[in-house]
DNA sequence: GCCAAACGTTGCTCTGAAACAAACTCCGGA
DNA sequence: TCCGGAGTTTGTTTCAGAGCAACGTTTGGC
């Protein structure tokens, strides 16, 4: 295992309020790891042995049905807490996480969950902050599902990836890790073709410029037109 | 205010493992109010100043678009604590609460949530996994909008309704509060149209029995079927 | 440098469910 | 008792988007 540095957790949200030392003692338990794209970091239903801190990267956070259908719920960005079911009282995950590109997170094991919560103060309230985002982000995406026709939800989900993980570039403002059509239609409940010709249909119009598994929207406001979100 | 019997809470979760003399002064925080049927007991977006635990009646949590179009995220039941916004970190309410039939809900002011958390042993645990249920709930929900087709989703809303408040009767199983058609369009992201569609062809094949605001499941093994959870 | 697999595009068909439309029925209140 | 509104039913039309099919393109491994 890497030497680990205080300097990683100092600026994170769940830590910003603690002494050297305390982040210190909260690293010797922390386990680092490396994951490379498509792996998973842990599966829905298992046991949630521990919970993870994601350092750099991106990773989905994805529920399959009985039926073999697989939905992305919603993406982690470096500096999230993910995985804390113990903040629920969850034994079990409630869904998968998968790499979308390489990434490293720490981890915990589940049985310090106690301690750091009840010591540290501002670790616990932070986590269920994220939590509550979390919860009102699934809402969104639920009543977006059920309300909005397949373009605009499409739209609002480059939306999302954009104002989460965007970075400008020459000709508008990419997205931060590889994204399939595929995954796209996972995230709204539609099939890869679709997703295809929207894109084709965008990029004819100069909004987004995309190749493989790589999406840059060079005409932001036109999209959030598209999305329906206000006009 | 009428005066409140320690008995109505002792055998619920948030507060089984508490002495009578705490919950004696849990109580002296507490007002009980009366809702009739229809009427909003808080709105999405506003100042979360209370939260709550149904005594009687049901619930419905629901959120609205920009463009004016409601979804039913989820009910609440007898026992449940809702409006628990405090325990997320978030001083707004995410979502609206009305009242689906006459309920009674206790309340007590967001700034005893604290306190309470605190002191009593089991009222934050039990509080995070209500949370955690719901999370899951709502991931539920989700894949299946996402993934399912119209009648199926249908089915499952009707099986979801049936199993939170279901109750035996003559001919089948009835669910416990008013809904219309409407209602379940809400909760499915269809039209009242489409629901009264299939519930007709279901009652003539002897699944269920509706009149108006009002649902028997007449053969529930069917419906689950319909649902194609299995098989 | 070749091949296979993964990813993406595009055309065509067909259907599930929305949209539009019009009645009908029940219920509560004046 | 009658009226009005809320809830429900049913028919018809329309179309977005799924399903199916075939082909093109990039990439990485051997």
């Amino acid at each position: 295992m890497p030497k680990l540095d205080e300097s990683l957790l100092t600026d994170l949200p769940p830590f910003s309020l603690l002494e050297r030392g305390q982040i210190r003692e909260i690293l010797t338990h922390a386990v680092s790891r490396r994951y490379e794209e498509g792996s998973e970091i842990f599966r829905e239903g298992h046991e949630a042995e521990r919970f993870y801190l994601l350092l750099d990267g991106y990773l989905r956070v994805v529920r399959t049905t009985p039926g073999g259908d697989q939905i992305i719920v919603l993406h982690i960005s470096p500096g999230q807490l993910f995985g804390i079911a113990p903040a629920l009282q969850r034994d079990t995950y409630p869904a998968t996480a998968i790499a979308a590109a390489e990434s490293i997170a720490l981890s915990w094991p589940t049985s310090v969950w106690e301690d750091f919560t009840s010591r540290f103060p501002g670790f616990a309230s932070e986590s269920y902050k994220t939590l509550g985002q979390r919860l009102g982000q699934i809402q969104e995406t639920l009543t977006e599902m059920a309300t909005q026709a397949v373009e605009k939800r499409v739209a609002c989900a480059l939306l999302r990836m954009v104002n989460q993980t965007g970075r400008k570039t020459a000709d508008g403002i990419e997205i931060a890790f590889p994204v399939t059509r595929q995954n796209i239609s996972e995230m709204t409940g539609t099939t890869l073709h679709t997703v295809s010709r929207l894109l084709s249909a965008w990029q004819k119009d100069g909004v987004v410029r995309s190749t493989r598994k790589h999406i840059v929207v060079t005409d932001p406001h036109r999209l959030v037109l598209l999305s329906g979100m206000e006009g």
